[in-house]
DNA sequence: CGCTAATCGAGACGGTACGTCTTGTCTTTTG
DNA sequence: CAAAAGACAAGACGTACCGTCTCGATTAGCG
């Protein structure tokens, strides 16, 4: 039973540094070989210090990537559907490909692993699919998007090749890719009966 | 200069013994949780000689993997395109859902960090993935896939889905989930012009 | 340029812990077959807390010794060198043949390779050469030893033979051996002129 | 059960190429870093020849030093004791300080540990010790030393300083050393009386 | 404004696994 | 078909971090 620590006492300017370092170091010397040793050195902070506010260095790199997304726009609507699904998934393949892309590899990765990153990284991921969802059913009622056709899926047809390419297959894509991708996938494959 | 050792000499009971434990560690304990040592303690081999043929337990498990895709069965062409994709990626979903699914996350882990690993693995991905633009492009030519689509991201949205789902959202998806993905993906999203 | 620990911080309990496992396991065991990981594992105590302080076991064995001497009386001055001498090469003989003997043969061995324990080890050595030798000076002083002796030969004349007989030939001396050495060499070999 | 090789087979000139190897590591790189595996190759020889023929790396190392007393003369007599123990001493010491030096006191360290050497050493000792002894019973005889002397003690301390300024010391002592120690044991320490 | 209790930087601690090294045995290939 | 070459099981080495703990020294919040 330990005692949890009073967070009014809590020192603000040791937790930005201590998000600084971590995002810092995870950019320079990868997720993996960044330590709660390496981040509280680099902080200039001890490592208690650390561990008395977040449980593992997952969860730390987890509150930078919130904050991160808390300083992020929303998704527009421009009415158009297409252009603002090729906005937002542009939007979410440069954030992967800059340095808080390094970050949110590592955290996915942990995720596969760690119960406790999973539950915070998928709380961030759900929140995006639910915010591609609420656009698509917006879609959906003007007309732009079948009836018949599950959102669900459709969110997953959209997100799931953009992080398919990017993890697993680690290229570098263009950023027309996703523009295609999305043209391809409002088309359909089968041909159209005559 | 560390001298090769010579691959004739090498005792093939071994290397099985190596393999077998190592999955089946990785089954029981994670992947994470999974050690050389322990490897080499349940194989009742010494660490000296993972060492000698393996760089890491990633390649052990990669070599695994690599196996187990040489006794699999390849692509099935019934001539209809929409089934041979859901009866092929059905599979698929066995497969991540089945023992080798756990190994197999593991090496996408160890893949975002370490590069000998990640190329072994891609070379999987990639192998996996010509297969299934072999078989659209047949489809293709029998006019059951537009002319105008483009394969390479066709077969992106297929595998897309179905990683995304099994890496980011850790759901267990029912069976038909990928068949209902197949349909909406051939359908397209937009409404057919009346 | 590693970081050298503060030593105000070190823990005595675990500094005690671990000279007195190695030691037990040295006895127990031999002092080759005495392992770091072993003396660890028996005082409790992480490995690294033993390389923080001490480069080496026979480090930690030879700071066994030095306390140890520590702990020893000194010599006697009864009056009598001869008494005094006995009475100390007997001790130094029971110390032999006793539990320390092994951690101290152990030493020499090593100190035979490793220069750094060897500067330990001679450091003991010569401080009980120059209490030898005050003795002896005494004695000179007193008419009780010839004027032209060399004392540092004499006191080496004592210990060598000592010496000799333990680690050449590994026989348990009879207790009065010394004092025959001792009236023999203070005799000499030679036939007193008539 | 190990089948005992069938001696009239052996390779003579492999024989003399380990021990050759052997002697020659060993002085180069130190007893300690001498492996049994570096002598099999500067021989040329595969490593179980070596351990066909003999136990350990000590058992060629001490074959080699047999071989090299074999080859050595024996103890002079010129009719004063005193004088051909100062040629014998002398003798052992520039051995002690030459390179089979090197050798014989890895031997002597391995034979603290390994009894198998031990008992190989001690022979070679006990034999020296055994030459030592019939020269003074010569000279006790022809009453160049006394008759009440203890030759066994004698013969101690004449070689025990000697090796106890060798191994313990690690000083090299000047040739005329012994020649002063010799001199002292002969006088005795005793002031005569008047 | 001083007291006091908690947080802070620092780093030693008991552990675990790492990847390397060496030992003596066993196995394969070669001359 | 014997010997060289070297792979093998075993296990200690010294290192890097882990997450916990113990120090004094601030420092924040209550009295």
């Amino acid at each position: 039973m330990t005692r949890q620590p009073d967070p009014r006492r809590r020192n603000e300017q040791s937790r930005r540094a201590i998000l600084q370092a971590a995002a810092e170091l995870c950019v320079q010397v990868g997720f993996a070989a960044t330590t709660v040793e390496g981040i509280a050195a680099r902080a200039g902070v001890g490592k208690q210090t650390i561990y008395r506010w977040w449980p593992s260095k997952a969860a730390v790199l987890l509150e930078y990537m919130q904050d991160l997304r808390a300083a992020t726009a929303d998704f527009l609507d421009t009415g158009d559907v297409l252009t603002d699904l090729v906005a937002q998934t542009t939007a979410v393949q440069r954030l992967l490909t800059s340095d808080a892309g390094a970050i949110w590899r590592g955290l996915l990765v942990t995720a596969q692993t760690d119960d406790a990153a999973a539950s915070g990284v998928r709380e961030l991921i759900e929140r995006a699919i639910d915010d591609g969802r609420a656009r698509l059913a917006t879609a959906q009622r003007d007309g732009q998007i079948r009836a018949d056709v599950d959102l669900d899926i459709a969110v997953e047809l959209i997100f799931g090749p953009l992080y398919h390419a990017w993890l697993l297959r680690a290229r570098t894509l263009p950023e027309q890719h996703m523009a295609e991708v999305l043209r391809t996938l409002f088309a359909g494959l089968a041909p159209t009966p005559a």
